[in-house]
RNA sequence: CGGGGAGUAGCGCAGCAUGGGAGCGCACUCGCUUGGGGUGCGAGUGGUCGGCGGUUCAAAUCCGCUCUCCCCGACCA
C-alpha cells in the first residue's frame, strides 16, 4: 500500500460537481490534464481493465473478434460518407506535413467499412462481428463531469456485418443480450430503452442506461415487465402496472445501421444468388470510462466508493491496527499473501499512519472487503471482516477466512 | 458559441472596495506523541499572486489585453 501511487484527497476538489468525479479524484484514480482530458492513475486503470475484460469475455462469447483500428484517420474516408462536412467541429482535424487532411477517430464506421470492403467478398464470410477497445477523440462542446463526458475517452465499439436484414436482427439481438450480461457482470443495474439514432444514422437503436439517482436521463420503467422508455407512457399495455420514474446514465448504445455506410463506401459482397449486395451493418458502443463513473454514481456513500466486486481496483485490503506490534504487522502481511495465493487481489496497509486514517482511506477507495487485524486478532486469533457495500462486520478465524471471502465474492 | 463564476504554496481558501509586510487550514520534511475512524505538540520546506502591457515613488490590490479552468444551455459513449 505504501508503494501504491494513489494520491488521495481529504477535501472535495472544487472543480468536481458530480459525486463520481469528486470521488475518482479523491480516491486517487484520476487527475485532470486539461479540460476533458484525464490521466488514469493505477487504481483507475485497474478498474477500467476489469470492465474491459468483462466486455471482452462477453463479446467473445457472442462471436465477436477483437482487433485494433487506427485512431489516426485520413479525411478521404470521411469525405466518402459525407461526414467530413456533417460531423462538425467535434471532429478533431489537422493536416500532415504534406497538407493532407486527417482526423482523430471519434468513431470508426468509415475505417471499419474500409477494411470490410477490401476483405469481404462472399456471403460465406458472413456474419462477421469485429470490435475494438480504443481511445476515441471528440472535441466536445462542453466536456464535463470528469470522465463522464471527456474529449479523450476509452470506448468499446463493435461492428456487425450481415448478408441480409434477418442476419442483422440476429446480430443485433446477440449484442443486446451480450450488453445485458456485461452490465450484470459489472454488478450494475441497467435498463435498455429505444432511442434516436442521432449522428450515427440508421434505423433501430437502443440505449443502455445504468440506474443511478444522479443520472441525466429520465426513464420510465415498469417494475413488473421489462418495458422501459425515455418518454412518458401513461399505461403499460400488457401488465397495467404503474410505471416508475428512474434516472439513468447512458453507457451503451447499439444501432442498426443497414446500408448507410456500405452503400456510400461501396462495401459489397457476392451473395449466394451470385448478385452483388451491400453489407448490412450494425454498430455497438460502450463507454468504458463512463461505465466506471456510472458504477460509482450508483454505488457510493458519504465515506466513498462502494465498488461492485467484479470491477473493484482491488478486492481486499488487510489493515493492521497496531503499528508497533510486530506480530500484528506480520499477521497482516501473511494474511494478505495467503489471499493473493488463493487468487484474490489483496494488498495490506503497511503505512505508519493511524488506524482511523487507514479506515477512512479504505472506505474512500472502496475495497469491497476490509480484513482488520486488531486486538482480537492478537489475543484470540479472531479476524474482523468489514463488508464495504453494507457496512456489516463479521468475526472469523484465519481458517474460516477463505470460505468467507469466497462467499462474499459470490454474493 | 451564448450566459454566469474563478485563477494567490501540492489541495482548500483569506487578503483586493480604501495600493506600501504574501497569509491561514490541510498536505509535505524532522523530532517527540498517539494508535478502532483522516491523533496531538513543536520546529521547518515550499509562492515569478495565470500571462503580457499600462498607471504609480510603490501593484496580488487600480486600468487594458490575453490565456486557462469551472458551472448553465445545444451535442454525446
Amino acid at each position: 500500500m505504501s508503494a501504491l501511487f494513489a494520491p488521495t484527497l481529504k477535501e472535495n476538489p472544487t472543480e468536481a460537481e458530480v459525486i463520481s468525479h469528486s470521488l475518482m479524484l479523491r480516491a486517487g484514480m484520476i487527475r485532470q490534464l486539461s479540460s476533458g482530458i484525464y490521466h488514469i492513475l493505477p487504481l483507475g486503470l485497474r478498474s477500467l481493465e476489469k470492465i474491459m475484460n468483462i466486455v471482452r469475455r462477453e463479446l467473445n462469447r457472442a462471436d465477436g473478434q477483437e482487433l485494433l483500428l487506427p485512431a489516426l484517420q485520413p479525411g478521404e474516408l470521411w469525405k466518402e460518407t459525407g461526414r467530413w462536412d456533417i460531423y462538425g467541429p467535434e471532429l478533431i482535424r489537422f493536416q500532415d506535413r504534406r497538407e493532407r487532411d486527417f482526423c482523430l477517430g471519434p468513431t470508426h464506421e468509415e475505417v471499419i467499412t474500409d477494411i470490410a470492403r477490401k476483405e469481404i467478398r462472399s456471403y460465406r464470410q458472413l456474419p462477421l462481428l469485429l470490435y475494438q477497445i480504443q481511445t476515441k477523440f471528440r472535441d466536445e462542446i462542453r466536456p464535463r463531469f470528469g470522465v463522464m463526458r471527456s474529449r479523450e475517452f476509452i470506448m468499446k465499439d463493435l461492428y456487425s456485418f450481415d448478408r441480409d436484414q434477418e442476419g442483422l436482427q440476429i446480430s443485433y439481438q446477440k449484442m443486446y443480450d451480450a450488453y445485458s450480461k456485461i452490465f450484470t457482470a459489472c454488478g450494475l443495474e441497467y435498463i435498455a430503452v429505444r432511442a434516436d439514432s442521432g449522428v450515427i444514422g440508421g434505423d433501430l437503436s437502443h440505449e443502455f442506461l445504468i440506474i443511478a439517482d444522479s443520472g441525466e436521463e429520465k426513464v420510465m420503467k415498469c417494475p413488473k415487465c421489462l418495458t422501459a422508455s425515455t418518454q412518458e407512457i401513461s399505461h403499460c399495455p400488457e401488465c397495467q402496472a404503474e410505471m416508475e420514474e428512474k434516472r439513468g446514465i447512458e453507457v451503451g448504445h447499439i444501432f442498426q445501421l443497414g446500408t448507410k455506410y456500405s452503400e456510400s463506401m461501396r462495401a459489397y459482397f457476392v451473395d449466394q444468388d451470385g448478385k452483388e449486395k451491400p453489407l448490412i451493418m450494425g454498430c455497438y458502443g460502450i463507454g468504458i470510462g463512463r461505465t466506471m463513473a456510472a458504477a460509482i454514481e450508483a454505488n457510493h456513500d458519504e465515506n466513498g466508493i462502494k465498488w461492485p466486486w467484479n470491477i473493484a481496483p482491488y478486492e481486499i485490503i488487510v489493515i493492521p491496527v497496531k503499528l508497533k506490534n510486530q506480530a500484528s504487522i506480520e499477521l497482516a502481511e501473511s494474511i494478505s499473501q495467503q489471499l493473493v495465493d488463493e487468487g484474490y487481489e489483496a494488498i495490506w496497509d503497511d503505512r505508519e499512519v493511524s488506524a482511523g486514517y487507514k479506515f477512512k482511506e479504505a472506505d474512500l477507495i472502496g475495497f469491497p472487503v476490509q480484513v482488520i487485524i486488531g486486538e482480537k486478532a492478537l489475543k484470540n486469533s479472531i479476524l474482523e471482516i468489514k463488508i464495504r457495500s453494507n457496512g456489516k462486520r463479521l468475526d472469523c478465524t484465519r481458517e474460516q477466512l477463505t470460505a468467507m471471502v469466497k462467499k462474499m465474492k459470490n454474493d
